[in-house]
DNA sequence: TGCATTTAGATGCAACTGCATCTACCTTCA
DNA sequence: TGAAGGTAGATGCAGTTGCATCTAAATGCA
């Protein structure tokens, strides 16, 4: 049996308690704000990237790490609210094509004025550009 | 409004991939070896660390990163498994203190055997001991 | 072409989670 | 001592997730 080394058992539970704290807090300040969570601002994200024609829903799925139900019930969600589209796919029948509305870019927006400095505060703070920059890198190779 | 570098952006999603990833290739090991998840090994990790009298559920969560009906529940269902127990606590009518029981040690351990592997071949293999340093080094800065 | 296989996405059901609130016990302090 | 407030843990309800499976369309290939 292999056995990871300490350092690599250190660096799991930190990897998890890192991720698992920022995300909480990140959260915490959308929630208090009204807004929807991260997973909602990801979709916005990738669809306001694309060019008009949209994007396919499993083309969403691996950007956002989603299993495939998990990302058919969130569309329909988001649809639901009128952040974003659905539309008939002229070159596979049995898709979706998916669009951005103008309210999903509003919101997008909003979310973005709460999420930035979340995000700076739980990350941005706390490292120099330097250790961020080496941190993104090693994480990177774990990928 | 206080937006975060272009680094601190590139960390964050990194950070969220690598965790999600890794935690998703471990889970899903001890789901195909069919056994309980991770949460149920830190539970049991950390009653086993303990001396007899047992842990209260309260200090468990701060641990466990679980909110306090999350903890109440996880527990109820370990129980429920055999593999703790619960024992009215002397020093405080309300509460519970929790012991793990010899089940619960051989499910830890089968655990570990799937657990201790599927880290090292999602975190280990993939950094050097120096890199691994490095990493937990920046990654318990950020909490 | 036509049948078997694969792929995109939806969905019924059971388990799990989050929120708010509840009960029971403990602590404080007049 | 006893009323007011705080803390430990449980729980009803509604919303979400995971699993398995389903439908429908696309693809492969004899």
């Amino acid at each position: 049996m292999v056995i990871p080394s300490e350092h690599t058992q250190k660096a799991w539970a930190a990897l998890f308690r890192a991720h698992t704290l920022a995300h909480e807090a990140i959260e915490a300040e959308l929630k208090k704000a009204g807004l929807p969570n991260l997973s909602w601002y990801d979709v916005l994200w990738e669809l306001e990237q694309t060019s008009e024609c949209g994007l396919r829903a499993f083309e969403l799925q691996p950007k956002l790490l989603l299993p495939q139900y998990g990302m058919s019930r969130l569309i329909n969600r988001m649809e639901a609210q009128g952040l974003i589209a659905k539309h008939d796919c002229p070159e596979d029948g049995r898709g979706v094509a998916l669009s951005i509305t103008d309210q999903g870019r509003k919101t997008r927006l909003k979310m973005w004025a709460v999420y930035g400095p979340a995000m700076q505060k739980a990350l941005g703070e706390k490292l120099s550009e330097n250790e961020m920059v080496q941190l993104a890198t090693m994480l990177k190779k774990l990928t």
